[in-house]
DNA sequence: TCTGGGGTCCTAGGACCC
DNA sequence: TCTGGGGTCCTAGGACCC
């Protein structure tokens, strides 16, 4: 049977979000950002701020110089989260077959056989009103309709912002012939690159290009690359809960020109590492893989990671294990990004309780810590940095306030 | 004033086991 | 004594996405 596949995708998320919950933001170019720092990014931009040119990804610097009188806001995960519920229960009353695809997109599967769906637009024009109506008047949604995933999310992208699209089965060529390889999800700048090289440059050509050829410069992926230039794809929408369940966390973060010495980075590795462990407490999981990422003055990411024969949660396990595969490969003399990132993960309710007295007194003291966190802020009660040890259990009795991390305290 | 920070998936090779 | 084939786990790195 022909499928009959939604892409729903939010406009200018985040930067809508903020729009909608405080009006003195409406109708302004803003862009919602990271952490509110000189080397911050755009995370999204409001469809003013669109209009001047800022774009997903533009250093914020950048951003206020295309477009003066912009207003920068600081991002509030919590508060997209939220949002982000609401849009997918609001998805899940049209189908089961609901698939998340980031915090502000969704597939959705609503081939005739669950729904009579005489026609498609009319119930992509309810999902919009809905959306409106639940959500707010400033957050809007673009949607995306066709036979496969492929299109679908080339179609919402189409009519952006607040709009409505449909590739029929006759379009499709069409539709292929004049877009650019890079709009496919799934091809990025490296192979539309390599593709140029082999002289391929629309999708209709990559269609056409013999798909021997493909695998032998791509191996598996160009099985893949020859279905996509033919508008072909044949994944199913997997449903809610197949594709939640986190695989890793991780923390990274891209270092201020002073603080670019291998000893200046590891107070902040250690940080990075207390948060990790803290987001897996948060979460009830505990992680056997523990990979240190770096990267260079050259821009050039390394990473090296080791699998301990236990799982851990605790941000002193984590940097100590940090410590050993820095021992192992050594630093940059100017490391410009630090990153830890923790995998393997099972739940830690499946795992069995520590043996040690003092392991268990560790594991109160975490729960302690973190309620302390919770109920007064981030970072309010956090382990001061002992460069070099790799005690696994540091005396905890120094606690500090936050004060040695960004620039404006530097 | 170039280039954030959170992730996922895939591949290929090596180690090790039966 | 040159030696199979399958399976799993681990690791490094590449590519991509929002």
């Amino acid at each position: 049977m022909k499928r009959v596949i939604f892409h729903v995708d939010m406009d200018s998320y985040f930067a809508s979000v903020e729009q909608q919950a405080n009006p003195k933001l409406r109708g302004k170019p803003i862009v919602v950002t990271g952490r509110p720092t000189i080397r911050s990014i755009v995370a999204a931009a409001s469809r003013e701020a669109k209009k001047a040119g800022v774009r997903s990804a533009m250093p914020t610097w950048k951003a206020e110089k295309l477009c003066p009188g912009l207003t920068l806001v600081p991002g509030d995960p919590d508060k997209y989260e939220w949002v982000t519920n609401n849009f997918f229960s609001i998805l899940r009353s049209y189908s089961s077959r609901l698939e998340p695809f980031g915090v502000d997109e969704a597939f959705l599967d609503l081939t005739p056989s669950e729904l009579d769906l005489s026609a498609p637009e009319r119930i992509a024009e309810e999902i919009r009103r809905l959306v409106s109506d639940r959500l707010g008047n400033w957050i809007t949604c673009s949607i995306g309709i066709a036979r496969n995933k492929l299109l679908a999310k080339l179609a919402s992208d189409m009519n952006k912002p607040d709009g409505i699209t449909v590739i029929d089965d006759e379009d499709v060529d069409s539709v292929l012939s004049n877009t650019p390889l890079t709009d496919l999800c799934g091809i990025g700048s490296r192979i539309e690159r390599r593709l140029n090289r082999m002289g391929v440059s629309s999708i209709a050509e990559l269609g056409e290009y013999p798909e021997k050829e493909l695998r032998r410069e791509f191996g598996v992926v160009g099985a893949k690359l020859k279905l996509m230039g033919q508008g072909k794809d044949p994944r199913p929408v997997l449903p809610a809960g197949y594709s939640e369940e986190v695989k890793s966390v991780g923390n990274s973060l891209s270092l201020p020109d002073y603080k670019r010495t291998p000893e200046r980075a590891m107070p902040i590795l250690f940080k990075l590492s207390h948060q990790v462990g803290y987001r897996l407490r948060k979460r009830g999981l505990a992680a056997s893989t523990i990979k240190l990422s770096v990267r260079d003055g050259e821009y050039n990411i390394t990473g090296k990671q080791i699998t301990l024969g236990r799982h851990v949660d605790d941000g002193n396990e984590i940097y100590s294990a940090c410590l050993r595969i820095k021992d192992k490969i050594g630093f940059p003399a100017t490391p410009t990004m630090v990153g830890v990132r923790a995998s393997n993960l099972r739940e830690r309710n499946t795992l069995s309780q520590p043996i040690l007295p003092k392991w268990r007194e560790r594991e109160k003291l975490l729960a302690v810590m973190d309620s302390v966190n919770e109920e007064y802020g981030k970072e309010t009660l956090y382990f001061a940095a002992q460069s070099g040890s790799e005690d696994l259990l540091p005396s905890v009795g120094e606690f500090r306030r936050p004060g040695d991390l960004g620039p404006s305290q530097g």
